[in-house]
DNA sequence: GTAACTTACTTCAAATTTTGAAGTAAAATT
DNA sequence: AATTTTACTTCAAAATTTGAAGTAAGTTAC
């Protein structure tokens, strides 16, 4: 209807909004050069923001698993999500900022609740006394290799093959480039 | 250190799409003796979870500020979602669960503050009077179909030629596999 | 035909997560 | 020394998500 006139960009024969578990968009094994290519089923942005919005949900949720499975009661997936992202290093605020692109009240916020479960250090910098430095205790360190040690198990299921890896890792860089063009357009416009 | 140990793991390779592997500290990155300098990397899901995650937050907040572009004050991100799955197709409620994996309680919510604001129709269905059929109304459309258009922007940088769309098509196949993957495994254990 | 069960959805209250404005203190700049 | 900037925290409010309980229509088993 109006939306299909108004899809720009992408040339699309597409009922994005018609497809059930089953038939999700294919690229036609042959394509005529970018000139015009016709008969091509494309991916647009929305259709990845919602897979990607639908992918998230059920990993919160598997990790909301796996906490109440470790029987842990304090630490909720997005702190989970945080604690990851801490991994080894330790590292200042500002960067954890960087790494999940938070924002900063939500991870002071968060590292609040990290540091009263005992699951974060926080000492204030030597050289900055402004920068608070962050890194996970040995009942943080703990957590994330129980969540990774249970994470194997997916690992091996959705990298089976030669191919799984290449599009695990198309996908991650696929991935990284949507954030960056939806991150910049979002602080300079497109 | 002990992570590291448990990391069960998919060795990839990544190509020059220029991300600093620091940003990623799950990723070990290992030089091996190529010709060509190529990083040795190992993707988990919990990197791709984190990916997810980071994008996002990412695209919630580029379409907050393109509804608030267009003075859409009733309307979040996580609303407008629900009227891009509803698309130009009449469905049941149940279906648009399906389609965004939500929780029941949840659209009813959002349906409720959508159809308060007129953007979508909500009738009992003929043959059952249980099933609510949602579509969107002149006003929902328009939404969409504002939001589509901007979007257009978006697909012309991502999907610039076929290598881009290849990937995309990739990254979009490779989540719902992901989906899949997480989904089965939160329900019937891995 | 009706009692019991299931399905489809809604409501509500609570929990969680995110946001933004205002604050503090240290560092850098002027 | 005064001002500005940086790095972070706090707090309160808003948005989102969850789950338990409810309603009403449809189905099934007597």
């Amino acid at each position: 209807m109006i939306q299909k006139l108004l899809h720009e960009g992408v040339e699309v024969e597409t009922s994005i909004d018609g497809y059930d578990a089953a038939d999700f968009p294919e690229i036609t094994a042959e394509k005529q050069g970018h000139r015009h290519p016709v008969h091509t089923v494309v991916v647009t942005h929305f259709e990845l923001a919602r897979m990607i919005e639908r992918v998230n949900r059920r990993f919160a949720s598997l990790l909301r698993s796996e906490l109440t499975k470790l029987g842990i009661e304090d630490v909720g997936p997005a702190q989970a999500m945080v604690l990851l992202a801490i991994g080894d290093v330790e590292l200042s605020v500002g960067e954890l900022l960087d790494r999940g692109h938070y924002i900063g009240s939500n991870i002071s916020y968060y590292l609040k609740q990290l540091a009263d479960g005992g699951y974060i250090d926080r000492v204030a910098s030597q050289r900055d006394k402004r920068s608070a430095r962050i890194r996970l205790t040995d009942k943080g360190e703990q957590l994330c290799a129980n969540l990774r040690n249970a994470g194997g198990a997916y690992n091996r299921v959705l990298a089976r093959d030669d191919d799984d890896l290449r599009n695990l890792e198309i996908a991650f860089q696929t991935l990284h480039r949507l954030e960056l063009v939806w991150g910049n357009a979002a602080r300079y416009g497109i």
